[in-house]
RNA sequence: GGAGAGGUAGCGAAGCCCGGUCGUAACGCGCUCGACUCGAAAUCGAGUUACGGACUCAUACUCCGUACGUGGGUUCAAAUCCCACCCUCUCCGCCA
């Protein structure tokens, strides 16, 4: 078994002592509570750890006590079964095996109930951040790891994509607000061709050069599933929820896709595997009023065509240096200007370990805004979902690193080709590589 | 929605009627190691669940506990008996 590879990169806090012990679970904590006291400090995540600590320390007291009675009952029941099957009367054990279980069923649900509580409490505790994240406190701390491209100069003051999409007629907020609510939008003519396109062109490229098997998963899921990848329990407010089932609608096809192997122990010769999926995604957006609010950033539904790999614990920060390549060949192909930043400590989400985001250009805004983020969580959502791997000639079976990265967020990539692309006639030039997917189409609208 | 069958280890499957020697889970397949072989196949032999706890430098050994779809109940004792729920399959009905 070897993490060496890891340390090899660097050899920080968090890689040494991932080097001995790779996993985030009650053990780490117990043994090590001080690596996930600094992984919640870099963090800037506040949680009572002495708390849990010391609800751990009473769980492990009564599971002793009440295993210990446990052990006695099953031995004095064997001996009801012997005396029993030479005929003696075992009446005097019975009797008094009565009481023992009396305790045992009292102590049990003591124990059950504080074991409830903690588990409840660890499912909260966020994935350890790899030595490689830069310690900060917001994206403002975020550090580029580099640029491609360079952002198109206009003779005219380039507009945003919701201006564009207003005057040729593609994007119509007003209907959707009508049929369902704010932050959705209605596409007509050009712009619903153009989002076919888009996911056509993402999933060959993803498909037919990268060796991604393609699946169409469902977009309703269950509590389990999202425990697993870890949106819930802390998340439950971001996720549209079916009133009186246990289902919830995707925010991140991540979610089906990653869930399709909870529970399951994989052939070592089938890592690394890569899956990649076209779903819409469902988000409530809670708490950002005020983000936003023109144009089709930030909706309560979107598409993105995403990509899962499942790799091995030796290679799997390789595996993410990939992921990020082929999330980058869609830009590239659509000579797209983009840069790439490496999440700081404070910007990472609950369960990655490391994350990189892509951030387009948008000369709308003169900003580069994200449109891909992926993500290494090692075996913290494999630890949750139970996704295992048998490695060669080892007795146990091992935890797989689960990834995932946005290949890419398809109504963001719309903005980014309206916005790049646009002429002083108003119209926009369709990218080279999107024009076998649009009948030959130079121009929009067509 | 109606009727029936089923859910046991990596996979298939026995056990359930009649509770205890069946979770060290029959049997088969797969996998790992070994023997045989120039090598392979075939054959033979051995091994092969997970989680939690104790002991540990140890994710090594050993011991203990728990788990036979899920949750309850009966019992000294539940894969086995009772109740509820979930899921899969077959047939019927309805439907895109």
């Amino acid at each position: 078994m070897c993490f060496a590879a890891r340390g090899d990169r660097n050899f920080g806090f968090a890689t040494i002592f991932l080097w001995r012990c790779p996993m985030l679970d009650s053990k780490l904590l117990r043994t090590n509570p001080e690596i996930v006291r600094k992984a919640l400090q870099l963090r800037r995540a506040t949680i009572d750890l002495d708390a849990l600590l010391a609800l751990d320390e009473t769980r492990r007291q009564l599971t002793t006590e009440v295993e210990t009675l446990k052990a006695q009952r099953n031995q004095a029941s064997q001996q009801v079964a012997q005396m029993k099957r030479s005929g003696q009367d075992a009446s005097a054990l019975m009797a008094e095996l009565g009481a023992l279980s009396q305790r045992i069923k009292e102590l049990d649900e003591r124990c059950a109930a504080v074991d409830a509580q903690f588990q409840e409490m660890l499912l909260t505790i966020p994935n350890i951040p790899h030595a490689s994240v830069p310690e900060g406190n917001s994206d403002a701390d975020n550090t580029e790891v580099r640029r491609w491209g360079i952002p198109p100069q206009f003779s005219f003051t380039p507009k945003e994509h919701w201006e564009i999409g207003a005057r040729l007629g593609g994007l119509d907020f007003e209907t959707a607000a009508k049929i369902t609510g704010s932050r959705f939008v209605l596409l007509r003519g050009w712009a619903a061709r153009l989002e076919r396109a888009l996911f056509s062109f993402m999933l060959d490229v993803q498909t037919q050069e990268h060796g991604y098997q393609e699946v169409l998963p469902p977009v309703i899921v269950n509590r389990a599933s999202l425990l697993g990848t870890g949106q819930l329990p802390k998340f439950e407010e971001d996720l549209f929820h079916l009133t009186g089932t246990d289902y919830y609608l995707i925010p991140t096809a991540e979610v089906p896709v990653t869930n399709i192997f909870r529970d399951t122990t994989l052939d070592e010769a089938d890592l690394p595997m890569g899956l990649c999926a076209f779903t819409p995604c469902f988000r409530s957006e809670a708490g950002s009023y005020g983000k936003d609010t023109k144009g089709i950033i930030r909706q309560h539904q979107f598409h993105k065509v995403e990509l899962v790999r499942l790799a091995h614990p030796d290679t799997s920060y390789d595996e993410l240096e990939l992921l990020l390549t082929h999330a980058e060949a869609i830009l590239q192909r659509l000579e797209l200007p983009y840069r790439v930043v490496t999440l700081c400590s404070g910007d990472l989400g609950f369960s990655a370990a490391k994350t990189y985001d892509i951030e387009v250009w948008l000369p709308g805004q003169a900003t580069y805004r994200e449109i891909s983020s992926c993500s290494n969580f090692e075996d913290f959502q494999a630890r949750r979902a139970g996704i295992r791997f048998r490695p060669k000639g080892a007795k146990k079976s091992a935890l797989v690193h689960t990834l995932n990265g946005s290949g890419l967020a398809v109504g963001r990539t719309m903005v980014a080709i309206l916005e790049n692309y646009q002429q002083a006639d108003g119209t926009v030039r369709v990218p080279d590589a999107l024009q076998p997917y649009l009948g030959g189409a130079t121009t929009i609208p067509f």
